[in-house]
DNA sequence: GCGCTTATTGCAAGCGTGTGCAAATGCTGC
DNA sequence: GCAGCATTTGCACACGCTTGCAATAAGCGC
């Protein structure tokens, strides 16, 4: 262990020549300080850069500010956005994230939580994967607070955000008949995730409502690479699709790109694809596609506001709306 | 406050019928401790769902276990993948991630530094922005160690992890020359920051060893938007380009879209592009960009054996290599 | 059983902070 | 000057853990 030496309240104290309670106080908003001594101390604490020790802190106050940002696939871009948009509110809020990122495991999601517990956290956000409810309960019981992000499976104590994925799905369906498309197709990830199968469930059943049937193929962890293999499948059927709706703009990249390069169809023309996140690259013009925003400042509003509530508070279910951006991918915009 | 209530060592020892000493040290590798009494505290905390407190383990132990990464423009691919191997190297030394967004604005990364102190991180991670030498003082002096990525600037104290940029610059206009380019650009962003200023003085200078002058143009925040607009800015030059280097992928995919959908000019024909840090997009059949791999893995491994050594540490300067990926978008590769 | 060494155990102090309580200080009106 | 009150201050305990130290238990050769 190298040396560590940070300063403490009792010199800050010493050098403002006051009690250390008087430096707590100082450092308490509300606390009862005159404004004389609290200059004083502001001063001392200044010239020797003082910082209040958090985990001393968090340890008596019972609360150490900390909210847990439980995610993987950190690096892809609607998480990234995400986690950006939630560290923001958090400092806003005077919180601070420590990020866990787990793999596709069951037991990291768990072993994050505990994580969690052990730091004491306010909260956990959990973006990926879902935790046993053994150690929900244990979370809950513990009174730390739980917000779980398009998990669906509603358990009582937990915040949950979801997003209308079904009446989202419903509505690339007719934005597809009016293209005047007829076979339709989805392109799903194998990861089995309650909002992207809601997607592909809600997809079909619009169209049965139009008296249409629906080609679905699943393939990979939703990432662009999967979405050509998609296409590869998809685009060689011989009654070929001439709609796509792609549970994730991810795949919807890379299902677009392999159709232009490797199948040479132009896009909308020959083929409609719609995506789902509005991810960066998809406004970018090799792309410019039809896709559902994610309204991830609104989740992370939300969530932040609810986990910075005070007093006891109870689990709710929300459920944001996600808007169709209109771009290129679709004839008749 | 909400009802807080954690499981404390003190229920567990009598749990399991021992000291409290007892169950800290069945949870402190390499203590004194039978095996008997291992098994019976361990049995106990898993029974009552015990998770030692790492507020009040990392005050006695003056380790909090906590590494500050310090980022700006998270939701970036660059930073995000980097962040990605960060974490996930943390989590393999047993450390866990604090992350802090900072904006561009100078006092940012101080307070995000102070954040650190504050929680008595370990160590702190800045991966954008520079903090003021006094704050980078006070955390040393505190015993926090700093690692620099990709920030120059030479302090004696930290870690510095750097990039070859000028050697890698050179190699790209002997790639330029090499597919017959004569007319050079270089395509900045206005950040200023140290590697990005290397590049684009490694390529001047390397062009000039061959002859050839460069065109810069700088704009923006190093972001897909501004490589649009650097393109409108060189491709309307009475002198058009025929190419081009752009100080990152980002800028390059903005770049390459404008000149193809804008200008109509093809890639690598009439206009060869290089760019930097091989993100994801880069290797998308839209764009198959030659380009520069950062070592992101390798940063990060650097990173954390360093600041996981033990004893008194003194900083060190590292530059790693990055490799030139060759793609479509330049002749004759 | 005894003396010895060695592995375990419990006690208690301490890490840096917040906060209730009582003492002290300041202020007002007379 | 003094009583009466509100505001400030310091003391001391608590938070949950680690760890040095002394005490106890265990093991062993005789």
């Amino acid at each position: 262990m190298s040396q560590r030496d940070f300063v403490s309240a009792e010199e800050v104290a010493q050098r403002a020549g006051v009690s250390r309670s008087a430096v707590s106080r100082a450092f308490t908003p509300g606390a009862s300080v005159s404004e004389a001594t609290r200059q004083k101390v502001l001063q001392a604490a200044e010239e020797l850069g003082y910082q209040v020790n958090h985990l001393a802190r968090g340890l008596m106050r019972n609360e150490s500010g900390i909210v847990c940002l439980i995610v993987s696939d950190v690096a892809t871009p609607y998480r990234s956005a995400l986690l950006r948009e939630l560290t923001l509110q958090l400092q806003l809020a005077g919180k601070v994230a420590m990020l866990i990122n787990t793999d596709r495991s069951d037991g990291s999601v768990n072993t994050a939580l505990q994580q969690a517990i052990r730091y004491r956290a306010d909260a956990s956000v959990i973006l990926s994967g879902l935790p046993d409810k053994s150690i929900t309960q244990l979370c809950l019981r513990s009174g730390q607070r739980l917000v779980l992000i398009n998990r669906d499976e509603d358990q009582s104590g937990p915040l949950h955000i979801n997003l209308d994925d079904r009446e989202a799905a419903a509505r690339v369906v007719t934005a597809f008949v009016r293209a005047g498309c007829s076979r339709l197709a989805f392109a799903n990830s194998e990861a089995g995730t309650p909002s992207l199968m809601a997607r592909e469930e809600g997809f079909i059943a619009a169209a049965r409502d139009h008296g249409l049937e629906v080609v679905v193929e699943r393939h990979g962890w939703t990432g662009y690479e999967a979405g050509r293999v998609l296409a590869q499948r998809l685009l060689t059927r011989k009654e070929r699709p001439d709609a796509v709706f792609c549970a994730t703009d991810l795949l919807a990249c890379g299902f677009m790109d392999a159709a232009r390069h490797q199948f040479s169809l132009s896009i909308p023309q020959q083929l409609c694809v719609v995506g789902f996140d509005d991810i960066e690259q998809a406004s970018w013009s090799s792309y410019r596609l039809t896709t559902f925003s994610q309204p991830v400042a609104a989740i992370a509003r939300e969530a932040v506001t609810w986990l910075s509530e005070n007093g006891v508070v109870q689990g709710k279910s929300l459920r944001l709306h996600s808007d169709l951006v209109w771009r290129d991918s679709v004839r008749g915009g």
